[in-house]
DNA sequence: GTCAATATGACAAGTATAATGTCATTATGA
DNA sequence: TCATAATGACATTATACTTGTCATATTGAC
């Protein structure tokens, strides 16, 4: 019982990431942002201005793509680029204000979403599945990291 | 909170499925099959021998792109063409004793890895995210589909 | 039975999200 | 100093689809 609703688990990651981006993507209209767009904006909300290869790591894709992303949102004038003291090819990228303002407006609407969404559930409910999500996606990586 | 852990729950969506998508690749090294074989394969597995349009149905993906997959599957011998007598145009697609053979065991030594990934987790801490993320799709495809 | 609407397979083209490869330039660190 | 690594820029390729179109066959309402 426990391997088939740990299977079922799985497999529904697919689906609930598909619904999650679909969300993502309805409450970026409107706003100049694209879901790449967006994703940058997080992390650097999130954990601080960096270099791109900060948050190619953060992001675990490849740091060109990165660059490509970073590119077009500082291009749209969401985030600038900064000298960087310990590096000096790779500038920092930071929030502008005005990157900074939307990317606090789109978390916070999300975060009202999740009010909607989380429904009846209870907070421990939702605790436990977070926790469970986490190990068994840990535990995976670790399995496909020992075939490669 | 509640919202928090949630943001955080949906959030891992992404890598828990390239973490899963990683791990069934690597299952399926040394078969002949590619991913989408067996995305195939399991439809028929699970819900019965069916036609092209019921299982893009069932894996929402559009019918075009399921009738390569199953071209492919067939190509290789795992499938193979029925006729149809609701609907002459439409074959049915049936498992092949080979396809029926590998699909068993890719979905059996799935399982094997499924005990592993288990751990140390309780049945009753795996049924809850089950329950959890299901509710979540559920209400994310909702509100997804309301802002369409 | 007729006939409009629909379903299906086949095929072509396009798109989004990347990975991979390469290069010149620059840093870094032993 | 000098080999090695890091970075940005650019080009190519790959994957997993979607979208559009067509001819034909099938269905269902009447």
């Amino acid at each position: 019982m426990k391997t088939e609703h740990l299977h079922q688990l799985i497999w529904m990651s697919r689906p609930l990431m598909q619904a999650a981006e679909a969300c993502v993507e309805a409450g970026l209209v409107g706003t100049d942002l694209t879901v790449r767009m967006r994703a940058v904006l997080e992390m650097l909300d999130k954990y601080g201005e960096q270099t791109v290869p900060e948050i190619a790591a953060r992001l675990e894709i490849k740091r060109q793509y990165v660059q490509i992303m970073c590119n077009e949102t500082r291009e749209s004038g969401f985030i600038e680029q900064r000298a960087n003291p310990r590096h000096k090819r790779s500038p920092i990228m930071a929030l502008t204000d005005r990157g900074r303002t939307v990317i606090k407006d789109i978390i916070s609407r999300e975060m009202t979403l999740m009010e909607e969404v989380g429904g009846d559930l209870s907070d421990e409910d939702i605790a436990t599945a977070l926790r469970v999500v986490r190990a068994v996606t840990d535990s995976l990586k670790q399995e496909a990291g020992e075939t490669e």
